[in-house]
DNA sequence: ATTGCAATTGAGAATTATTTGCATTCTCAA
DNA sequence: TTGAGAATGCAAATAATTCTCAATTGCAAT
């Protein structure tokens, strides 16, 4: 049994909840997908295999796995909620191009232990961090048209 | 004539586009609001003087205000997008209560800085940054009930 | 294994934020 | 002052997300 699966099992036992197919399904595909998605890319990569999850419950179970701590809600873009799973320790930091709506990740450490730091002082348990900046990419500077 | 004026003006000037009645209005209430609004709370502000500034012109301003780096779009919280104008180079980050909303804030200029420095190796020009992480604060942690 | 019940599901309707089409009204450079 | 193009308000249209509800499922206790 996959790490994320214990944990995503003691959760649901603690609050109460079922571990059922349909919430199995997403979670084996969230894992899998080591891009960041959104509901409707999750929902297509889930409807090849199984013809039995609805997007109302991917839309459902979204919130118990970032709860659970497996899942951060990173980025919007293109008014869509973008999600991706938390793998190991690796933290990092998004850069996300506004021209072409590409995604640039850097890696980070002193970063999230100088915000623990600052939360701390004020008492705020964080849960997830959402460190990045907007901007454009170097190929989208080389374009000189700018609309 | 204020700063952020002198600014909107000759960024509309350079794209062709004009300073408009709605515009000004808008403009002057955002800057008017030194704390974290959404289209919707800005429309309820406006309308409070001004009953001719429709949501859809607000809508449509917010992109101009964010291209012309006078405004970020800070965060979403309640499916809404939230939006916080640029005041001078106090730069800040942000504490989302995933409890209670609440934000809070805390100063930070070498996060920025090293930030700043991630994206110069990749040439990747930074227009706003966006730091912060999401959690639980100081009162929402001492209520037990954990729903 | 079986049962009982609360939790969960899928489907589609409902909701809500945001966008868009269009006829009319403005802005501003000439 | 004027004209062309830009911008507006309104209401209708979209699109993402949430909700309703009858039917189904998981699981703890038997």
């Amino acid at each position: 049994m996959k790490d994320y699966e214990v944990i995503f099992r003691e959760f649901l036992k603690e609050k109460n909840l079922k571990l059922t197919k349909p919430r199995k399904i997403i979670l084996e595909e969230v894992f899998k997908n080591h891009e960041h998605f959104n509901v409707d890319s999750l929902y297509d990569q889930i409807r090849k295999k199984h013809k039995d999850v609805s997007r109302a419950t991917i839309y459902r179970t979204m919130p118990l796995l970032i709860e659970s701590g497996l899942l951060k809600q990173s980025l919007r873009c293109q008014s869509k909620d973008h999600y991706e799973h938390i793998h190991g320790s690796s933290s990092h930091l998004h850069f996300l191009c506004v021209k072409c709506g590409k995604i640039f990740e850097a890696q980070n450490q002193d970063i999230e232990d100088k915000i623990r730091k600052l939360a701390e002082a004020i008492d705020f348990n964080i849960k997830e961090f959402n460190i990045g900046a907007k901007g454009i990419c170097k190929d989208c500077q080389q374009k000189t048209i700018d609309i």
